[in-house]
DNA sequence: ATGTTC
């Protein structure tokens, strides 16, 4: 990106000035020079999209981790008025709906773990069902899986996966309202009944980390963190479920925009007002995909615990936070001084409601929630919390973010070198595609370091602790 | 992200 066409406002804050005549809201790009100068051309050209679309509320924004997406810019952030005629975007939200971080910490430090981390990741890699298409122990018939979509965390624990006391901290607590399953296609459907407990491909990953660094003592100690202890992360979202509903729903919003005369910059922007037939359609399937979601993320915090008891009898697992990183969520927020409804989709970005928010758990409400910064397998990831004055519309970075796409870096990576070279760090992967861990090269990544500096300096959300990996089953 | 190209 050429930081020429950009004004800085701050030292992590740009704004892309409009062009003569050109009508739309206003863009901020959020992130340091050295960030923005990686990124892509596109990011700018997608957010003035988005920037152009009826009922936007304050900027477009992109976050620190920002790169080229579907329509949307990943790293993007984009509320709406209903009243005003806001839309609702299936771009704006991404094929894989309410993909996100479930981050368990345990009573396990380094010293005393680390001697069976072979065995353990032996152990994961055969209880976690990971890779495109492929299917877990639980088979689902249709009534079940509308019971997941109706229920979300709440129907897997119902199940016996994991406890009560994992929903307190679940985002929604566990389930969002809204859901409508008679909105997903019955091919949707199909695909998710062999799914559930399973993490994907891509970048999807289940990892065990370490904490390395704590950044601010006083929040590490109300979140339960600790220099030396052993925690665990889990980035998987909606599998197939999400991802025909985005595909069904492209097709649907485009011809509501059409329809409802919203010119379209790019078609892959497709929208309807939320005040529209097919906008509420698409909500209702959207929320029936969220539930899918934390419920998946439920499962796998379980069969995680079975492996962890089994090589380590005395583990104890807790749910430090689930945050989902793909969504459209109606939210109240401040608008000068006016309380007002929004949809503020967030692609590729997290929700970081700050200290003090009424919808955070209460061990949490005076430090504020947490966010994860999900790295590449071989740098690292952060915790944070989100900062009081978050200007974005309490939202925040939630990875490393790509630098390159995956084409690049499967010709410029090999996977069982990285595999190899990853181990002589001391970082154990586990994997069926040797293709995907190239895709996913720590190198083809962004410096997650100065994602979470610059999320930080910006006022997004605020540095707690630093995790290094050392075994990760990657999708 | 994805039964990895309808």
């Amino acid at each position: 990106m050429n930081l020429e066409r950009l004004r800085q406002l701050q030292p992590c804050l740009w704004t892309l000035p409009r062009a003569p005549g050109e009508e739309r809201a206003q863009v901020l790009l959020y992130g340091s020079a050295p960030l923005l100068v990686s990124m892509d051309d596109k990011v700018l050209e997608q957010i003035a999209n988005v920037a152009s679309l009826p009922g936007l509320v304050g900027a477009a924004m992109t976050m620190p981790d920002a790169h080229w997406g579907y329509g949307f810019p990943i790293g993007g952030v984009a509320a709406f008025d209903a009243e005003q005629g806001g839309v609702i975007s299936a771009g704006g939200v991404g094929f894989d709906i309410s993909c996100g971080i479930r981050c368990l910490r345990s009573n396990l430090n380094l010293e005393d773990a680390v001697e069976h981390f072979p065995q353990l990741g032996k152990a994961l890699f055969r209880a976690i069902p990971a890779g495109v298409g492929e299917e877990g122990e639980i088979k689902l018939n249709p009534e079940q899986l509308d019971q997941v979509m109706h229920g979300g965390a709440h129907w897997a624990v119902q199940q016996g996966y994991g406890t009560p006391a994992d929903l307190d901290y679940v985002e929604e607590q566990g389930r969002v309202a809204g859901a409508i399953p008679e909105n997903v296609s019955e091919l949707a459907k199909k695909r998710q009944r062999g799914e559930m407990g399973t993490l994907g491909s891509g970048n999807h990953y289940l990892e065990v980390q370490v904490v390395d660094r704590i950044f601010d003592p006083g929040v590490a100690l109300a979140l339960g963190l600790h220099e030396g202890q052993i925690l665990i992360s889990i980035h998987c979202g909606s599998r197939g479920l999400g991802h025909q509903i985005g595909t069904d729903y492209l097709v649907l919003l485009a011809k509501a925009a059409s329809r409802s005369g919203i010119h379209l910059p790019d078609r892959e922007l497709a929208c309807a007002p939320v005040k529209s037939p097919e906008g509420q359609q698409y909500i209702g399937a959207m929320n029936a995909a969220i539930n899918c979601a934390l419920a998946n993320r439920q499962i796998l915090t379980h069969l995680t615990r079975s492996v962890f008891t089994e090589i380590y009898p005395q583990a104890e697992l807790e749910t430090l936070f689930d945050v989902s990183h793909n969504t459209c969520k109606a939210e109240t927020h401040q608008i000068d001084g006016e309380s007002r409804l929004l949809y503020v989709h967030r692609k590729g970005a997290t929700r970081a409601f700050g200290p003090g928010h009424p919808m955070l758990p209460e061990r949490y409400r005076q430090v504020g929630q947490p966010v994860v910064i999900g790295g590449s397998m071989g740098t690292g990831s952060y915790i944070l919390v989100g900062d009081s004055e978050n200007p974005a519309f309490a939202s925040s970075s939630h990875g490393a973010g790509r630098a390159m796409s995956r084409h690049q870096a499967l010709a410029r990576w090999k996977g069982r070198a990285l595999v190899d070279e990853l181990a002589q760090q001391g970082i154990l992967i586990h994997t069926r595609s040797m293709r995907g861990v190239a895709e996913e090269a720590p190198g083809a990544y962004k410096d997650v370091d100065l994602v979470a500096e610059a999320t930080e300096e910006a006022g997004l959300a605020r540095r707690v602790a630093f995790l290094r990996p050392k075994v990760c089953v990657k999708g």
